[in-house]
DNA sequence: CCATTTTTGGACTGGCAAGTCCAGAATTTC
DNA sequence: GAAATTCTGGACTTGCCAGTCCAAAAATGG
């Protein structure tokens, strides 16, 4: 499909104006039309940039929500290296999701689109990311020789990333942040201790 | 409502038949007619049992299945009173997940009752008495001067089932249990370590 | 057995929302 | 500046599916 500036422009709008929207409700009920007069747009637009319909559309918008997911973290999950860098990190992902509340934008978006198969990348992709930003964490607390290198960077980053998803998906179902917070503390007190 | 004997039968062939027939497909696109039709049922029964229609009946399906999580862990879960019995626990929920693959009945379930409140106590119940067993697990070990009285049995629960609620969902997205394994792992780890 | 209540079947409705279509405006391209 | 392409608006089609309704069959109970 070629696009134009001011196509770029109209596409990027319906994103942007869809993600904005759907944050703020069940994307589970939102229909298109929904979508089409909160980005002021009508339905040859939409079909028109996205010609998959609805599944495309709610897919660019989880991918648009992927990207901030890390960025969300920065500068914090960038600069593991001391253990000041690992509690400000904490307290980040804490701070970001407790304003959040029970709303997580990127798990209301994959319930709905589950089945489709680029959907398992977006989240394989973001979980991967993610995963190898914790790792090397792990490997300069080691090179600094602040960790035992017995542990497996990998290992302690994959249960790191298990940690906090399931923290947040307690978070989500009870609208408590308690779990998360004990799940990254008994995480970090396991760095210290090794 | 008033029940005669098979009254009640027929409301647990449609509970159960539903919950069947939903482990096996997303719960997202069935429709009332596919469960008639799995569970030889008519719209009127349905309605009959289910005067709330079918948030009403997914709900039902959803404590159905609320009820096997705990119960598929055990004797494993209420008997964590020596190293080797956490381990077993381990290897039952790792096996149990790698069984069910990347289909988590309840967390496809919860993701189409959202935002009814009956919902929300489903899970807290589920939650809440699942971190109770671990808890209780944790003093047990406490108790026999294994691990050391400094940990708080509840917070350590509490990231216990973050993790496995994250491993688990890591798993529903990607198919893999590395996670969950890993995390598993971590924190046993960190209970040895004390 | 008669009255009452519960259970069952299935035709029908109603509305909603995804997706189609096409005509006309804007823009690019040469 | 004319032809080709891209962009936009919105009316319309279409199918689906939750929920309604009622009549008749079974069970219950006195």
């Amino acid at each position: 499909m070629k696009l134009t500036p001011k196509g770029r422009a109209t596409r990027q709008r319906i994103v942007e104006g869809a993600a904005t929207y759907l944050r703020g409700t069940d994307p589970g009920t939102a229909t298109l039309d929904d979508i089409r007069t909160v980005t002021r747009t009508s339905k040859g637009q939409i079909f028109h940039y996205f010609p998959g319909g609805k599944d495309e559309l709610l897919l660019a918008v989880a991918r648009h929500e992927a990207d901030r997911v890390l960025l969300d973290q920065e500068p914090h999950l960038s600069r593991l290296d001391s253990w000041a860098s690992w509690t400000d990190w904490r307290d980040s992902v804490l701070a970001r999701y407790r304003s959040q509340g029970r709303r997580c934008p990127l798990a209301a978006l994959m319930d709905q689109v589950t089945t489709t198969p680029g959907s398992v990348e977006v989240v394989t992709e973001l979980l991967d990311q993610w995963q190898r930003r914790v790792a090397a964490g792990v490997v300069a607390m080691q090179e600094g020789g602040r960790v035992s290198t017995d542990l497996d960077p990998a290992r302690v980053a994959a249960a790191f990333v298990a940690g906090i998803q399931g923290g947040v998906q307690v978070l989500r179902a009870t609208g408590s942040t308690d779990h998360l917070e004990a799940s990254m503390d008994l995480m970090i007190d396991y760095l210290r201790a090794a």
